[in-house]
DNA sequence: CATGAATGAGAATTCATTCAT
DNA sequence: CATGAATGAATTCTCATTCAT
């Protein structure tokens, strides 16, 4: 049962990437899957189960696949992170056609569960980011800690988009060392200026860790 | 006729913004308005034509009003890049609805013209950046602008999206001054470390300006 | 407001012989004509009320030129017959978009009025060359004389198919002499086999004139 | 499944036969049907498949049914083409609903296709008429073959009209008999005066026979 | 009279979902 | 489980007609 499934949900990835959710029919996936239409709803309960399953099924393996990976360190935690931010840009790129998908619809209007989701997962990811760069550089950044892992996270999306949406052939090791070096810039920036721009407050309700998606919970390496 | 026009875009866009654009039926809208169904095809040749038209009113509006405002000045360079960031925050935020919109719906599969749009959109925006950190910074930091202006993009985006989608209450005028100090501190560091990621060969087709739309030449503004 | 009428009627005659009756909008009619939609509603009641005037319009048109043309005569009445066939042919040509809007749309479902006037025209019609072949050939055809009608309808349909749907430049002059050689062949044949086909009761309904349309009374010349 | 296209086909003629194309909704034959608006898409790609489908469907119809039944002969040429006659009208009064609908939306503006595809039966039509004339009459007639089919058709479609649209009852024997008396008659009348209107030249695209619709080839019989 | 914006009924078509086989 | 025909609600779009200016 798991096969068909699986099946289901990376044709549907790559129809949804390609034509957006709302232009993609039932039809066209069985289609691409090579079943009858009715066999879709053995597996899934409506389209829009299609497009939370797919997001739980991507974000899980993302997590999985980070996770395996970035197990056995006897190295720096920088250097751990700097692994794990490379590895993640992999995985992206291996699942172009889900990240593309994510990043054309973001915050597609499918269902309240969707939505709900998609903020967990982003919430999640700052929660990932902010214990990282205290693991990496301690206390002294814990008052930009929400502006740097803000920035980082802006930076990754914009370049992610060049290798996604526009193709670009891109060496994502390189890119890895580049954001490290970046962020070591900002935090050395940090210190001397000693100014920050977000507050803890400001960002509660994300930083607050509640148990709803505690089973997906992406990207919680280390 | 103008005014009708107006009319339906801004209750489109509130419509778009919230509920998506494939969710919302011309019904809705003629609803929203007040108009009837038909009425609305007195104004627009279709649904597309309304979103490809209200992406051209709300760049266009906030080309022209950040032109407007940025004209007079005696100031340094650098003082009047962070003003003309301020004001495009603030505009932002005024035309809310619209960004909303813009970044849940980003690069959404309508037609191909409003995809044309968006990308040169995209590249014009990426050149105004270029231009506005070498008026800043000169010559000096040549080999790290498309980085900068990438990051800038990138932070911006993510701030942008605090503010838009969980409607943090933020105040803008520190927010581009906080810009305006981390782009130094990113400056030094780079000068520091000599290091860069995007050549200029990665984003040939984005740099090379053609005069596609020359009209909307979006924040163009010194 | 006779101008304004036959603008329109001419304008709307050459758009429903090229696009048809139901794929011509009210809209194009006005554009063809310069006016404004509203205007067309000043001079008809509704889109039918066009399809008919047109038809009221044209067919009397034909009537009262034939009517006119055919007035002096020193001729035998066989030449009459002729030069009438001749000049409704030479008519038919003029009045080409008329004709092919009628061929093509023969009967078309418009409204029951309509349908009532066609059927009128047609018995008209029957009436008119019933008449002129006694003219022509007196009592002793008496027993064909509705086969032959009939023969006659059918063959200048065929050959004006020819001529306006299929554009064919054709001599209308030698056409008129050829069917009056080829009515003279079929007289002589009903003489010697005696045989007919269609009895005065069979078509009791068209032939018994009724006032309806006294005043299109078409073709009726002599 | 052959079996609901055939339903549909068949309602779907009856209306547009009594309410014309245009004037027929899709809801209207699904509600004839006893189906599902839906279904009808199902088994037609569009309105314009249905109309285009009725009219593969019927020629196709009447030429297997014509074809079976002139198959064994051991008659006169002229014996044969007048059953072949006889049964064409039978065939058009068992499918008075298509022919009704054809007698009416004569060369309807549907479609290109449906367009293209009416010409090929009319040229089909003729090309048989042409042939069947020369088994029957000979090389003596090479010259009037033209005038003879046309006349013919004109001839056939009169009579046609009144049995179909002002539904007579009309002895169809009889009147095969009758055509082929009054073919004689025309044969007779153009050998002795020598005169023919139309030119091979003058029907060229029509005399022609290309390979398009070999497959539906109509009434091509012996 | 002339205008043309407003109307809204109605059309064709799509498609997620159901369910009998 | 697999199928795919049937469904019908929903959608976009058209257009004849009205009517205030």
């Amino acid at each position: 049962m798991k096969d068909k499934r699986t099946i289901i949900i990376e044709n549907a990835i790559k129809l949804f990437a390609t034509k957006g959710y709302h232009s993609t029919s039932i039809q066209e996936i069985a289609q691409a899957c090579g079943f009858a239409k009715g066999t879709l709803y053995n597996y899934f309960e409506s389209k829009e189960d299609v497009m939370l399953s797919i997001m739980k099924y991507y974000f899980e393996k993302i997590r999985l696949e980070t996770e395996n990976i970035a197990k056995n360190h006897s190295l720096t935690t920088k250097e751990v992170f700097r692994q794990q931010i490379y590895f993640q840009l992999k995985e992206c790129v291996k699942h172009r056609d889900f990240i593309e998908m994510h990043i054309r619809e973001y915050a597609i209007h499918v269902n309240e569960e969707i939505q709900e989701f998609l903020i967990e997962i982003k919430a999640n990811r700052l929660r990932w980011l902010v214990k990282c760069l205290r693991n990496v550089y301690g206390q002294k950044i814990e008052l930009y800690i929400l502006d740097l892992a803000t920035m980082i996270n802006g930076f990754l999306r914009e370049y992610l988009e060049y290798i996604i949406l526009d193709k670009k052939e891109i060496d994502i090791f390189l890119l890895s060392k580049f954001l490290i070096d970046t962020m070591d810039n900002l935090v050395q920036g940090f210190i001397n200026n000693g100014e920050y721009f977000l507050k803890k407050s400001d960002l509660e309700e994300f930083l607050q860790e509640d148990n709803k998606i505690s089973d997906l919970e992406m990207l919680k390496i280390d």
